[in-house]
DNA sequence: TGCAATAGGACTGATTTTATACTATATATA
DNA sequence: TATATATAGTATAAAATCAGTCCTATTGCA
């Protein structure tokens, strides 16, 4: 199904809560039971999103009675595929395309595969676009994000 | 996951092999069997595919010895959204986007959620993008599809 | 120093995806 | 008209992924 799992969901949204109160001076901790019980969401399945993303070191953590959880990196630099990609193994726009970890193995007929080439493309421009997109972008209530109308250029 | 499954993905060979020989005249036609071993693909699973796409009237089919599958559709017309919403249902970027059929329910805590208008303007942004996206274009090998960089615009 | 609150890691159950099989129906052709 | 070949529909098994739970280790604090 081409649509980002729930973690990925709860991921962005534990996110956009430690972006609000993120500064400089690395402000902004936040227990994953806090987390949780401020948007409703059960507190088992938070710990779990919140520790994926420490270990792809998105966010820091700090464990002990008054541990908890804040952003690692400034928003203007956390783009959205970092976060797809810490969720969900690396971005793929398809099971064929390549690039890192493909699913099985190599294509096998990748020399006559009619959608090869398209859908190469379009994976590339997915990542691209996501690769740009910043969760401070996502945070600003008043961006609008636009992919614009598609250009289709014969080269 | 954000990916097209891998029955999507027969989908498009199969419907990118019937457009190739695509014409106003009807003709294409092939046999699940045909399309099967002429990209190496398993035959149970291209059946499944092409039952599917005739339910959905993208392709026509013909019972029969000399049977088989042919486009419904102008491949100038058929679009990848209407591809994609054929073999996985309804598209849709997050779990908790709106729009016909919600994954459970409705979001308990969308007036709350700091994630929710991002998340639904990237959402009909991508459904908008692949629903300009044809098979012609995918078929036309010199065609380059680019998400322009993304544009910002402060409303 | 014991307790309560926290993160870390391993594990299990549920759902979805992938793949196959079987029966029924339709149809061209010998 | 018999037969071979095709799709249609349904059921089901296996594999992969996703969602959710449990237990352990760490740490601040009374």
């Amino acid at each position: 199904m081409l649509a980002l799992t729930r973690k990925t969901d709860y991921a962005l949204v534990a996110l956009a809560c430690l972006g609000k109160h993120f500064s400089a001076a690395g402000t902004g901790l936040a227990s994953a039971r806090k987390i949780a019980s401020e948007y409703s969401l059960p507190l088992p399945l938070m710990r779990n999103v919140l520790k994926q993303l420490a270990q792809a070191e998105i966010v820091r953590s700090a464990r002990g009675v008054r541990g908890g959880y804040s952003l690692a990196v400034d928003p203007h630099c956390l783009t959205v595929i970092q976060i797809i990609d810490a969720m969900e193994g690396p971005f793929r726009f398809a099971p064929c395309v390549d690039g890192l970890p493909v699913v099985d193995q190599v294509c096998p007929i990748e020399h006559i595969c009619p959608i090869r080439e398209p859908i190469r493309r379009l994976h590339s421009s997915l990542r691209y676009f996501f690769g740009q997109l910043t969760l401070a972008d996502l945070l600003a209530g008043k961006t609008q994000v636009m992919l614009n109308p598609l250009t289709i250029t014969n080269t």
